[in-house]
DNA sequence: GCATATTTGTCCGTATGTATA
DNA sequence: CTATACATACGGACAAATATG
């Protein structure tokens, strides 16, 4: 086993949250998960505390663990990170390592292809994948890591709210114009359509939040 | 007592850290620490765990924890990801509300009043309270975070280089360059002036770095 | 390469404090 | 206000991994 224990019941405590088995606002029992997980309580804290640090649950002093429920003002703040780290992204784009920059081709025309089959969850997994390509220009872990902690808070926050199967789909033809002008070289445009495209994004998203949320 | 066992126990690592007391290399004892500071194993465990998100200290499975020796390739990411969130931060300085727009003037005028009073330490934080300052602009929480966890990692990166006492002293004149052009409301400029800023620093710090460790 | 000592990883039991019905 | 449930924190224990001779 190359992982300890802990590491191992955080990967399945955030396979499960990912995946709305763990839907937000659940309490995190540590003596029901404890048991279901075959752990002792110590390992789950342990546990805890490293999901607390992707920002997937809150800790309350003496009340324990509850998987978040991102609000609209969380979206916007993760938006305005999302866009300081991908715009940094598209001005490394001229100097980055070949490899990266076909990341982003890739992940682009993954999307598309998704979409022609009709799969939207796919589509939105290859979105996400081609905005965390674009952060990945950098070529810096410490913005890997920064930008993959706010994607999975992302997901988080679509299952609070009833997602439309086909939200990402208006946004492929953006994603390709932008890939577009990565491609010739035009960073300007690059970083203007991509602010443009989080904007719109972001905006769309909170107002969905506000409509089912009175 | 407001905060849990494990945060304080926290508080007083890092400020043992960042302080000197605990240098890069350091092991830190699980049974040593824990009666030095009169709190269980199990206690000091969930602290390590915060410090190893702040990324001042690593965590070897079955090895233990250790204070962290950042490299000439940590220095360098850890600019990459500072110049993102300060640009960001400088991008946004029009529509920063204005208490946040003063904490910058009044950083940059702190680091010049203890330039004259040559008190080298208060210079230097003074200078990162500056550049911290520049990220708060966007008045994003999450932008802020990751801007005090990187400061802080470098203040470490900064104990384990001979430092120069008047490192910062040359900087000074351009961070007041910046400020000048943020109040003008030349942003244009002010980011041109930080890019280079931050250049600079960095090549500085990792050609010390490489000098002294052959 | 081997045997030993040390340290971590994990679990258990329990007492105390805190929040909520 | 009492009672219940739960989190917090402690100390002890043993296995497993690592470091040391």
């Amino acid at each position: 086993m190359a992982r300890s224990t802990a590491q191992r019941v955080t990967a399945v405590l955030r396979d499960r949250i990912e995946g709305g088995v763990l839907p937000p606002g659940t309490q995190l029992s540590e003596e029901a998960l404890g048991q279901d997980l075959g752990v002792s309580r110590n390992t789950l804290r342990e546990a805890f505390r490293l999901l607390v640090h992707d920002n997937l649950v809150e800790h309350q002093l003496n009340r324990g663990v509850f998987v978040r429920t991102p609000g609209p003002a969380d979206v916007g703040d993760i938006y305005c990170l999302r866009a300081a780290l991908e715009i940094a992204g598209v001005r490394a784009a001229a100097g980055a390592p070949q490899p990266l920059r076909e990341a982003v081709t890739a992940a682009v025309a993954e999307a598309e292809w998704a979409a022609d089959d009709g799969d939207w969850p796919q589509v939105a997994t290859a979105d996400l994948r081609f905005h965390r390509a674009l952060a990945a220009l950098s070529d810096s872990p410490r913005i890997d890591a920064a930008m993959d902690r706010l994607l999975a808070e992302l997901r988080l926050a679509f299952h609070a709210m009833p997602s439309p199967r086909g939200f990402h789909q208006p946004f492929l033809i953006r994603n390709r114009t932008i890939e577009r002008f990565l491609a010739n070289g035009e960073l300007g445009r690059a970083e203007t359509e991509l602010t443009a495209y989080l904007d719109d994004a972001r905006q769309l998203i909170v107002d969905t939040m506000l409509e089912n949320r009175p």
